[in-house]
DNA sequence: TATGAATGAGACTTCATTCAT
DNA sequence: GATGAATGAAGTCTCATTCAT
């Protein structure tokens, strides 16, 4: 009996973090309505709040999990990377773009709903950003070093090149022309040319 | 009636404008109310309605606006740029960077806001957003052309080129190291990259 | 110069009155804004004011001039009607039919809006009506008196007599089959029967 | 959830349904806030929400249910009424006119405030309107066919006679020298007149 | 675990009215 | 006589959240 119970709640919890994650991509922070997630989540509104502690945080743990997740996800990459700065370079970027094209909802809440965290968690979300945007800065200065990046820029390329694949969300169609794959693949091409590889 | 009324309802206007756009930048769409844009123009919450038919309508204007003077300030930049592909490209770059950097609340709107205009707002300001990327993606496929550029995937790069400009906002500091002149400069060095220039 | 700024005032006055009576008719005294009203009568919301005190004085005005002049075109009935009692009744109830029917807003006003008069103007209104009422008892009183009327009731006769006759306007279509004339005339009988006439 | 919790909503629901009758008839509908309504039921303003989508909805489903109530008493004093048609008719009227003095605030809103309702809801509470003066002109031509009635005009007896015992809501008082059974009797007896019963 | 009832704050918008010109 | 600018009050409705069960 209890075992059932909490199997329910594990559910109810996913299927909350899952409506929630959508709606605020689909409508924004402000847009969707504690209501509104209740309703997609097929449970009560004040059920919600068996789970969830606030809007707020509900926003703020969404996030977190995101950023983690993006960083994983690139880690990995590079795990089975081999040496080339090149070589990691594309690794790392292809994988990134990859996620961002197959979660696009956490993707829309990082680009866009990240602001309306409140301060604590704002911070806190910010680091994790800042984590990921120092593993590609190293992986340019890395490959400047060696001398088989040109960039002048270094850190502005790293910027960029985050910023243009975190974009991605903005106008890809999974029913478009272009594959997930040749997408992330073009992206690793253009982050090649503005590091000015070899 | 009077030409010193005239006068005031002018300057209430602007102020108004000028107070959503700082609004709707800094604490989102639905984050800033109304009452809140009243009281930073500096008149009361019922006078905004004398001059704004609805929120909706006031953020689809702003949007407009943006919109255009974005694009008149590339089709300026252009008209003194020559013939050379490359020089094009860098006016075009430059000075939509340049854009971004003084009018960040403008484009935190174009960024982030749009999508909270109704459907027919929403079409009309697509349709401007169009005209800009067009703009740049003739640029470039006129480097192609002529030879003066390399990149095999001339879409992508101009979409990836504007998605990476506009997003200076995100990050761009007035107090920080680098001046919008160099950012700019250093963008279309990004852009002459991307296109795989000489 | 002068005269030609009264005459243009007056005409102002007139169109606001009447304006005034089509909106409140129309939407209620509640549901029709001043700016609407101002709009109707083609001028502008401030200009109503230089005409009329406030919306319930505008109401009360509307309803005073409306009970009068229904009053005096029963009065003017009567006037040529000669004694026979039948025959006053019926001049009375056909010329009220007729006015009803020819100054639909008017009525739906009495009928409808006459409760939302501040207290000290719904008095005043109040005794017009009874001015009315008093009237038409008094026709079927005489006629009882006379012999020529067999009702036993005339005082409720004589009130359902006027409430029959005023909501014509709720139903009455001027495209309709029946001309006013001829709902006239039937109301007549009616009348005739009710007062149970010779 | 619980059984008294579902009581104590079924309470408020009724509490307010009965606070918006009375507020409606009292103010009208645009006069009656939902504030006003709400402090009458002993609710909360926003509780009220939780029972009824919008003041329009409210307003659409008090018409409804007073017109079906009115059809049904009518409906059922013609069960016991015999066959012949001056009874029935008298039945019918008695009937009507009892509701309506017992059921003041009712119609009130049927006769005044039935006009702001949105079109869809009007269309409907207008059927049902339709319904109950088809059941009286019925009763009336089966008079005139059987030679009972005399009257020329039974369409417009009909409907007359009904505006006249809907408007006794305009003048009755509960307290006044007529008791609701000499008024109803005394409207079948306007009744039988108007149709020049036998 | 889950839910229906409830609420105070606040959102957008409209209104009657006034005032300076 | 006429108008545009301005405002405070109020209206409908939504929201995040709490509580009793």
């Amino acid at each position: 009996m209890t075992d059932t119970q909490v199997q329910r709640g594990r559910a109810t919890e996913q299927a909350i973090r899952e409506a929630a994650l959508s709606c605020f991509s689909e409508r924004g922070y402000h847009g969707a309505s504690i209501r509104f997630i209740a309703d997609r989540a097929g449970t009560s509104l004040s059920n919600v709040y068996n789970y969830v502690a606030s809007k707020d945080e509900l926003l703020a743990q969404l996030l977190r999990r995101a950023s983690e997740a993006q960083y994983a996800q690139v880690l990995e990459a590079l795990d089975g990377a081999g040496e080339d700065p090149a070589e990691r370079l594309r690794a790392a970027v292809e994988a990134y773009a990859r996620y961002v094209i197959e979660h696009r909802d956490e993707l829309v809440l990082s680009n866009t709903e990240f602001r309306y965290l409140s301060r604590p968690h704002r911070t806190e979300v910010v680091e994790l950003r800042d984590r990921m945007q120092r593993l590609v800065d190293d992986l340019i200065e890395d490959g400047v070093r060696r001398g088989a990046f040109a960039t002048p820029y270094p850190a502005d390329v790293s910027r960029s090149l985050l910023t243009m694949v975190s974009n991605i969300t903005a106008w890809f169609q999974p029913e478009g022309a272009l594959s997930a794959t040749e997408v992330a693949r073009r992206h690793a091409g253009f982050a090649l040319a503005l590091v000015e590889a070899g």
